[in-house]
DNA sequence: ACGACCATACCGACTGGTTGGTATGGTCGT
DNA sequence: ACGACCATACCAACCAGTCGGTATGGTCGT
C-alpha cells in the first residue's frame, strides 16, 4: 500500500524500544525484552537492525519525526503571536505531565546520561536531536523577543535552552518522585521568568528585559 | 588508629564506583570495571558488599556525605545575608563547571532515570538525597523570601527544586554536548530569576516578587 | 609471654545463567 | 523462483555472585 510505510515489525520494535528504553535505559534493555514487547521474534529484530545500537539510533530518529509531528499539530502551533506560541509550547508541556512517568519523558535526556562516554554515535545523535528541537523552539522565542523585547541582552537560543533544561531535570525529579508536582512547580517558575522577559501574554510591552547581564 | 575508619578496599570500591557510575551508567558498570578501577579484587568486593546493588546503595550514601561536606565547607556558606548564601551557591555551582563533564555531574541524577523503574530502592535512595539537597538550600531560600520577599506567593521549597532541576537538566546538555558552555547559560538565566524574586544580592529590596500565579 | 582461637580483610578460580549476535531454514507475495 | 520477511535453534562472551582458602592481627586463658 503506502510504498514508505515501515515493515510492521520494524515499527512494532521501534515502538516498543521507545516505550522500553524510557522505563529502563538502554543498557539494561534487552534485545529479548525488545522483542517481547514487540511481538517480534529475535530472527526479525536482526533482521531489521544489525544490532542493538543501531537499532536505537533509528529509534532516535523514529522519536525525532513522531515528537515534531506532535508539537507542530499541536494547537497552540498556529497562534499568530510568538509570543502566545513560546506560552502554548510551555502549557502544552505542562498538560502532557498529566500522562505518566514514562509517557511524559524524554527519551534522548535518558539515552544520553547513560551513553554519552561510552556510545559516542548515540550521544551524537541525542545531540542533534535536542539540539534540532531547540531550534524550533528558539525560532518562536527570537520572533517574541523582537516584537516585546528587542533590547533585551539575552539571546533567543539560550532561553530555548533554558527551557529545554527545566524540562530535562523536571523528569529527573518525576523520576525519582514518581510524581509530577514538583515538575508542575518547576514549569509555573519557568513561565513566571518568560514573563519577565517578554512580558506576560496579553501584555502590550515587557517590562524588565534589559537587565545587566553578561553574554549569554 | 581511627576505629571508624572504612577499610580501605571498602573506601577506594565507593569512590570508583562514583566516577565509574557517573560515566557508565548503572547497568552498564560491571563489578569487574569497579573492582579494576579500585585496584581491588572480586572476592574483596563481595565481602565488603552482598550485591551490586547494595553498593550502589552505599555510594549514594558516602556521595551525600561527601557533597553535604563540600558544600558546608564552600566560602559562601558562612555569608551572614540569607540571600548572599543563595547566589554564593549559584556562583559556586558555575564555577564547578570548570572541571570535567564526569566530574561535576551528579550521581543521583545519572543514577536515578535509569534505575526508578526497575530498582525500588536506589530510585528512593536518589530521591531522598536529592530532597536532602534541595531541603538545605530551601533553608536559605526561605531565610532570604523572608527578609527581601515577605509578600512572595512562591514557596522557597518549589524554588529549591527549580534550581536543582535547572542543574540536572544543564548536566544532561553538558552530557550531550560534551561542553559545559549551554549549561553556564542555564546558570544565567537561572541567576537573573532569582533576582527576579528576591532582588540582587546588594539591593536593599526586591521589585516583582508578588506578581500573581497561582499556588505552587 | 605464648599458643589456641577467632574475626576481619582479602584473594582469584569457578559457575550457571544471560546477552548480543549468528546460522539456517521456512513462508508468502509477486 | 526469488527476495523480503520471519522463526527457531544455537553459540561464544560476559556477567553477578560463590566458594575454598590465605594473611593478619587481636583476645584471652594460662
Amino acid at each position: 500500500m503506502n510504498p514508505q510505510a515501515l515493515p510492521p515489525s520494524r515499527q512494532k520494535i521501534l515502538e516498543a524500544a521507545t516505550d522500553v528504553v524510557r522505563a529502563k535505559g538502554y543498557a539494561a534493555t534487552t534485545v529479548d525484552d525488545l522483542c517481547a514487547a514487540a511481538r517480534v521474534t529475535k530472527g526479525s529484530f536482526f533482521h531489521h537492525f544489525k544490532s542493538k545500537e543501531e537499532m536505537v539510533l533509528q529509534a532516535v530518529a523514529h522519536w525525532n519525526t513522531w515528537t515534531d509531528g506532535v508539537f507542530a499539530a499541536a494547537p497552540y502551533a498556529t497562534a499568530a503571536d510568538p509570543r502566545d506560541r513560546v506560552f502554548g509550547y510551555l502549557d502544552f508541556r505542562r498538560d502532557l505531565l498529566d500522562h505518566t512517568v514514562p509517557q511524559f519523558t524524554c527519551l534522548m535526556g535518558t539515552l544520553v546520561q547513560e551513553t554519552y562516554a561510552t556510545h559516542p554515535d548515540v550521544r551524537a545523535a541525542c545531540d542533534r536531536g535536542m539540539s534540532s528541537h531547540v531550534a524550533v523552539l528558539t525560532r518562536d522565542i527570537e520572533a517574541a523577543r523582537l516584537q516585546y523585547a528587542p533590547d533585551a541582552n539575552w539571546s533567543a537560543e539560550s532561553v530555548g535552552y533554558f527551557i529545554q533544561a527545566v524540562l530535562q531535570g523536571s523528569f529527573i525529579f518525576a523520576k525519582a518522585k514518581q510524581d509530577a508536582e514538583v515538575a508542575r512547580g518547576n514549569l509555573a517558575h519557568l513561565r513566571r521568568y518568560l514573563e519577565s522577559l517578554l512580558g506576560a501574554p496579553g501584555d502590550v510591552r515587557t517590562p524588565n528585559s534589559d537587565r545587566q547581564e553578561p553574554g549569554l
